[in-house]
DNA sequence: TTTAAAAATGTAACCGATTACATTAATTAT
DNA sequence: ATAATTAATGTAATCGGTTACATTTTTAAA
């Protein structure tokens, strides 16, 4: 049996022959109302299976109590980890979560956008779509003071406060890594250098390069995106390279993981002939072979503090504007797919 | 400059000396309105940043035009290839979707439940986690006559609408395949014989082994949870088996993934030692070595198909209590790790 | 006992939309 | 030109809570 006639403070106050005032202040937990009126009425709501109604509370309150998160994929391992940080932190703080995610569109991160705004979030952690350009379509909700906090793929432009890791340093770092294991002719696997994380890899590389004496070489920049396809494509391309590279660092795991996979098939030893550095130490890493020696980031903790932040913000205990930039630890996470020399 | 007045129909209808039923009724594109009025009333609503007020209209017409999907985890194909599917369908037919996951924890679950009840989903589509019991928690929901359909993961009491695929027949085939490829003493690593789907690709197994006349053996099932740990423990019990078996179907690629992975650590080769199949279709299945057979299903299609019966149901154009059971196709996809026989 | 202060409860306006019903304006028919 | 239709717009109640302010009840002080 169906019953569609839902009970509202109406109805309890009625029964109880209270106020609808007090019935409402005892369900808040208003310490004005008496603990014996307070007790009857938390009674009876359980008794008749009594619900709230997010609608009407949120009309008058104007506010939602909801924050969204916008993400570019579902399916790695670092996004889901952010989740399960914000998750947690927005759980403890009584929010409730939206997620969005983009499939790396563009348009669908500003319908997105658009959608979140118009559900009133009262405040929005955002990784950016691949080409994204532009953060025109968050103005809304800078216009209206709902804050956004940005996280990994961001753009840098001091306005906004952000969460990310040093990837300048993450790049340098597992160039330098190749150079110590012999690699003098390294290729580098990215995507859009719009981007700032891929730009910035991309700096870091150059820069390894530089201070190692080695010269740079336009040649060996592949950029492509983050598909099996892609994969493909830039092993294929790497295979053409004459003569052959013995180094490659290449900024998604997953890619790595095909890219290695068609080297091995065309003969390639991997790190014999090619050492291989991956980025964002997925689960893939461990299982495929020769394990991929990645860059390891903790997820979990960009979405704690983005969401901290957030929620700090939002109820006033901290002004989002004094923070503008974290860095989170990442590291280098050595495995076999770049030791050439002894283990 | 923050700008925290809203505007509102009253703004619109105060400025173009009209009523708020006549603008109501525009923003609703309702033909009754004149053409000449409707669009000064857009326009202006365009040029003012008018945003309509969910909440309010939530609350007047007692629907939310949302629903809500409960998934195990958000890390795996399968899982989000289903989340496309139903986006695609939802964002079509003009709903929203809240995305709630339970980390395989039936208390989680629970909590998920309640928050969606009290946010008023108009339906909801649920997949069970692991250890959940019953189906109590989604009582509230029948009682308010909200429509919830279950996939994949269900509990088949014939009382609910659920897509699922034939696990029964997976399991069958897949070992069958095992059989024929010559492996006589086949392994099957699952999860809690509890929920559905592991208990029937169990009972395939055993079905298909006692059509081939070899009997079935307790101790050649091993029960664990999807994790890492698990994909270890599953091979060192195997590695202890005497005599060692020559075949294994493990009922998720992840886990299978990481038992070839110790097994391979051991000096066993795959296939010859040990023919193995996986189930899922996973990315990774194609990235290991050897490639992994394994089972495919097709999330999106059945995303799709939840998606579009829900709201069909929701519109009243058909009755979700009369297709009770929705089979969705599947199928073995043959790789290496299970060829004995030439290729 | 009366009065002042504190505690508990009540009244009613408000949040921003939707919509049944009423009214007015524009067409068409007579 | 007038009545009858039809088209366009308006009025006001309603959805279910929250809360400033008012009122009543209880307790404490004089």
């Amino acid at each position: 049996m169906i019953d569609d006639r839902e009970i509202t403070m109406y109805d309890l106050a009625r029964k109880l022959n209270l106020s609808i005032a007090t019935v409402s202040r005892a369900l808040q937990d208003d310490p004005v109302v008496s603990k014996k009126t307070k007790n009857k009425i938390l009674e009876l709501a359980a008794e008749m299976g009594y619900r709230s109604n997010h609608f009407a509370r949120n009309l008058r309150q104007k506010q939602t109590n909801t924050i969204g998160i916008m993400v570019h994929e579902l399916n790695s391992n670092f996004i889901t980890s952010v989740l399960a940080g914000v998750e947690k932190i927005t759980t403890e703080a009584g929010y409730d979560l939206i997620i969005a995610h983009s499939s790396e569109s563009f348009e669908k991160e500003k319908a997105n956008a658009k959608n979140l705004f118009h559900k009133r979030v009262d405040g929005l952690i955002a990784s950016l779509a691949f080409d994204t350009t532009g953060l025109e379509h968050f103005r809304p909700f800078i216009d209206k003071g709902v804050p956004v906090m940005f996280f990994d793929r961001v753009e840098q432009d001091n306005n906004n406060t952000v969460v990310i890791i040093d990837n300048w340093k993450c790049g340098y770092e597992a160039t330098q890594h190749l150079i110590d294991q012999g690699c003098k002719r390294i290729v580098h696997v990215t995507s859009s250098l719009k981007r700032n994380v891929y730009q910035q890899r991309y700096k870091g590389y150059q820069d390894a390069l530089h201070d190692n004496g080695i010269p740079s070489d336009e040649k060996l920049l592949i950029i492509n995106d983050l598909s099996e396809k892609a994969g493909i494509k830039s092993a294929k391309e790497i295979l053409r390279m004459k003569p052959l590279p013995d180094g490659a660092f290449i900024t998604n795991d997953f890619v790595a993981a095909v890219c290695m996979r068609t080297l091995k098939e065309h003969g390639i030893n991997i790190p014999a002939d090619i050492a291989i550095v991956g980025f964002n130490n997925d689960a893939i890493g461990k299982l495929i072979e020769p394990t991929l020696t990645t860059i390891n980031y903790p997820g979990m903790d960009m979405g704690e503090i983005a969401a901290r932040n957030l929620i700090n913000h939002l109820k006033g205990i901290s002004n989002m504007h004094h923070t503008n930039t974290i860095i989170v630890h990442s590291e280098l996470i050595i495995r076999k797919s770049s030791l050439k020399k002894g283990k």
